[in-house]
DNA sequence: AATCCCAACAACCGCCATAGT
DNA sequence: GACTATGGCGGTTGTTGGGAT
């Protein structure tokens, strides 16, 4: 037996909502407010609607101060950012942006958003010498992995990793280590990890750092030719794609300075001593974004690249 | 002008978390 | 602790309007 509906379906209104509608809600909640109860409120308020549609109705359109019409490059560029790192979780992400509602805002992705970032990271062309899928392989014993890379830390493992050839850029995935089924959500990350075709785990004493190779930073697509990450921000995309996991906490790690260059792996030029020691003594910011100190930053730049 | 197709978006559905009893 | 009611959320569907044919 299913669970009781929450209004009889027979006896309410459905679909688009009418101008008089509209002002009979608005003014019954500017008059006397919801009263903590929006299944009792259509009833009171005159309505034949059922109570979460009146809530619908009322939070993402007549409430005061929804911004409707065109997302501005800003706001592409937090959605992205924050659907890299934390997923659809389209309430949080409406947090952060003043009069958008979580379903406008999950609307823009579906339609716009989404299509836009495909069009920056192509559908994937396999490496012929990545093998296994991360997740299967986070999930199973590392020794069991076919990986092909040789991460030389004590008792960290590393991945090289490839999509499974159905993979067609969006799709959900499987995450089970432990890890990465914290309150997190890492799919979304792994999802356009995916979608940038080459991504990385490792896995250290409970340090867990994934994200795209700098390599795809130059997003190669599939005629060779190189596509502009620019106009989609790409840096800030950029930005999100190593993420340190330690416990349950998720950081994203940026490097100090103003360089334009990145730092392919993280924990291989700073080392996990290095990330737990930055994660302990709080060198981050409210949203978890790890920066590193400057000179070392710069230092490993030297080292690594000029 | 009629029809088809598709993108956009409003609204609904069902699940989950939580508070109250 | 079990049960119920409710709110909140994310996924999905249905409707509509505009462009293409």
């Amino acid at each position: 037996m299913g669970r009781a509906p929450c209004c009889d379906k027979a006896n309410v209104k459905r679909g688009p909502w009418s101008p008089e509608e509209d002002a009979k809600l608005k003014e019954y909640i500017e008059k006397s407010g919801t009263g903590g109860n929006w299944i009792a409120l259509p009833q009171k308020a005159g309505l034949k609607r059922c109570g979460k549609s009146c809530r619908l109705r009322w939070l993402n359109y007549l409430r005061p101060n929804i911004k409707h019409g065109e997302f501005s490059d800003d706001e592409d560029r937090i959605i992205c950012s924050l659907f890299a790192t934390i997923g659809s979780r389209w309430s949080i992400i409406a947090a952060q942006l003043p009069g958008r509602t979580d379903n406008d805002i999950k609307n823009y992705w579906n339609t716009k958003l989404k299509k836009k970032l495909m069009g920056v990271f192509p559908p994937p062309q396999r490496k012929s010498h990545q093998v296994s899928n991360v997740l299967q392989a986070s999930s199973s014993s590392p020794s069991s992995s076919t990986s092909t890379s040789s991460y030389q830390g004590s008792s960290s493992t590393y991945y090289n990793t490839t999509p499974p050839s159905s993979f067609t850029g969006l799709e959900p995935i499987s995450f089970t280590s432990t890890l990465l089924s914290s309150n997190y959500s890492t799919n979304a990350a792994a999802q356009l990890l995916h979608a940038h075709q080459s991504y990385q785990v490792k896995d250290h004493n409970n340090l867990l750092i994934f994200g795209s190779d700098h390599q795809a930073a130059s997003c190669s697509s599939s005629d060779g030719s190189s596509s502009s990450l620019n106009e989609y921000g790409a840096t800030d995309l950029q930005n999100c794609f190593y993420n340190v996991i330690e416990g349950n906490q998720r950081f994203m790690i940026s490097n100090g300075g103003d360089f334009n260059a990145w730092i392919e792996n993280p924990l291989d030029y700073y080392g996990p001593e290095e990330i737990k020691r930055l994660i302990s003594t709080g060198s981050c910011n409210n949203n978890n974004h790890l920066y590193f100190d400057e000179h070392k930053t710069e230092e490993t730049l030297q080292t690594h690249y000029f």
